[in-house]
DNA sequence: AATAAGTATGAAACTGATTTCATGTTTATT
DNA sequence: AATAAACATGAAATCAGTTTCATACTTATT
């Protein structure tokens, strides 16, 4: 591979001038600057990124933090986060935290030794106190998951009101008796908190109180969702509808009641959430919420170019639209 | 940050002491070993992985490229890999081709600028005259994709066997009848050639002819799986049962049958391919090929490491096990 | 006892870029 | 016309490691 000094060389040129045409700095006779853009092209030159890394540049690496890949959720965000780096000429580091706290903080760590310029976080295991500390090595953003304030760059989504839509639709069709199974613990930070909230709240607008026998935390996968179904068959008073926090726990209750003889949505109607496939996989269709994974990938990315460009942006929070979609499960 | 520097100052001992220590080199004792050790841990030293990239060293970096994550055949085997490959300090960087030329080459390129220290290919877009020059820039593995030869070490399943064990299945179900849906070409190299091997064969065993109506190729998603199912309904002389290059246009074709008022596997019989979660999802649930998602990776990462380890090591090829899973569909 | 082989260590060169500093040349301003 | 500001270029220092080479000290071999 040809380095900088063949390209100077053939060029007749310093490292200097080429090093300026590479990163387009002013003060560049437009006859050099062709003149090392030809011996480039000649050369099949490529900057080696190691080098620059280590001057302290960009790594044009960004890594995604994810608790993992397989959950089809983050498949797509990440999905729509590579493709839009791609675009930019960067590299996506995948790291799976599987919720451990030391994973996430060894995934931080990628920034100290400027592996990465930034890092977007997707899920949040550790106190946002241990977190922010890593902001001193690199850019860190905030998609999906977010904390209470507005003190980092966050994409998010409404959450409380994706919560309340659900739980008004099902209140709309008449139910009465509503159970919410949800991932994460009940009232934590972020997320969980905020579609607690939404949920509260149109409860509380209908009038109606919650059951903390119907409240299932903690819960994320298909087998999650069947399980938290075999409950509630066992139960003596059985709720009549299931707020859930993804559409792979909604799956798994329909899957798993249609086992039981229930009819989906007539004896139970299931709500799940996030707008993924399966949601129109399983029978009957899911209802959902959907939420704007591609948007969200986008956005991110912009997003995280802007504070790499510009290390002392304001920092600003950006929230997507969020939506129900009716089928059939309600 | 401190640097090698700071660390021979405080342990009163040279750089090269010092990187004698970090890499395990013989010739430096036990005395003077842990005082290096020591300062290390003192200063919470971390060494500079762009500085030892530039030397020519490794990256902890390794490229997977797939043709698309959300494929979940493909999440899962990203999680496999990225799962072994953080075990042993080595970094995934995910690489989409989107069934792209370029795009693929775009990430083998990363091999030669050192960005990375090898690449797992899962598919395989371009010709192998084409790809096998990035060796001279580091290692190449294939996984689940393949060629012809023993060129170049390989994580394989006999995918002959595979399909063999489908369709021989079909057969002993009493079934005459049988259409072939997969994906890539029928005729290409690789993967989609063994299955067809398969297929074939386990046709002329039972004395059996190949109809080429019904034959579906270059099909991968639900969708297609979907619109298949239209066609099919459409003929006047339909197939008793089909055999699938994946379990997703399994669960397409069984959806859209199921909308045709289609007892499966009564009037139909289908079978998928890998084993996937959407596999047990789909109702009735499939029958299918198992493929060993999570040893592939595994597998994957310690010949990767093999292989940068020892370059010149010998060309080897893996084969792991492929099996068929009955379940509901046939 | 003399010599060879193995062990232990550090100074300096090297990797491939960027950045600082010095210097020369134009162009603009008074 | 004199001086300041802007433009253009390159030599050398720098980033944080590894590798080569030189050297001194042990231990084994003849």
């Amino acid at each position: 591979m040809a380095n900088i000094s063949d390209v100077a060389k053939l060029s007749g040129l310093s490292k200097t001038t080429v090093s300026r045409v590479i990163n387009n700095h002013p003060y560049v006779s437009d006859k050099k600057r062709e003149l090392v853009q030809k011996a480039m092209q000649e050369l099949g030159y490529t900057p080696n990124p190691s080098a620059r890394r280590l001057r302290g540049q960009l790594t044009t690496t960004i890594g995604v933090i994810v608790p993992r890949i397989i959950n089809p959720f983050f498949s797509y965000l990440v999905n729509a986060i590579e493709q839009a780096a791609y675009k930019k000429g960067y590299q996506v580091l995948i790291c799976q935290s599987y919720e451990d706290k030391e994973k996430e903080l060894a995934f931080l760590n990628l920034l100290k030794t400027k592996q990465v310029d930034g890092i977007i976080m997707t899920s949040i295991e550790n106190d946002w106190k241990v977190i922010k500390a890593y902001r001193d090595y690199g850019a860190i953003l905030l998609c999906n998951d977010y904390v209470d304030q507005e003190i980092v760059p966050m994409i998010r989504l409404d959450q409380t009101k994706g919560a309340y839509l659900g739980i008004k639709h099902l209140i709309d069709r008449g139910h009465k008796k509503i159970a919410y199974c949800t991932g994460g613990l009940f009232d934590e930070e972020g997320k969980g908190k905020d579609r607690n909230q939404g949920f509260q709240q149109a409860l509380s607008e209908a009038g109606m109180k919650i059951n903390p026998k119907w409240i299932f935390i903690n819960k994320h996968t298909i087998e999650d969702g069947k399980q938290v179904m075999r409950q509630i068959v066992e139960m003596k008073e059985r709720p009549t509808a299931i707020f859930t926090g993804s559409d792979e726990i909604a799956s798994g209750m329909l899957i798993e009641a249609k086992e039981h003889r229930l009819k989906i949505p007539d004896d139970l109607a299931i709500i799940g959430f996030d707008d993924q496939p399966i949601a129109e996989i399983v029978d009957p269709k899911l209802t959902t919420i959907r939420q704007p994974v591609d948007q969200m990938g986008e956005k991110s990315i912009e997003v995280m170019l802007e504070m790499l460009d510009n290390p002392g942006m304001e920092i600003k929070n950006y929230e997507l639209p969020i939506e129900l979609v009716v089928r059939q499960s309600t």
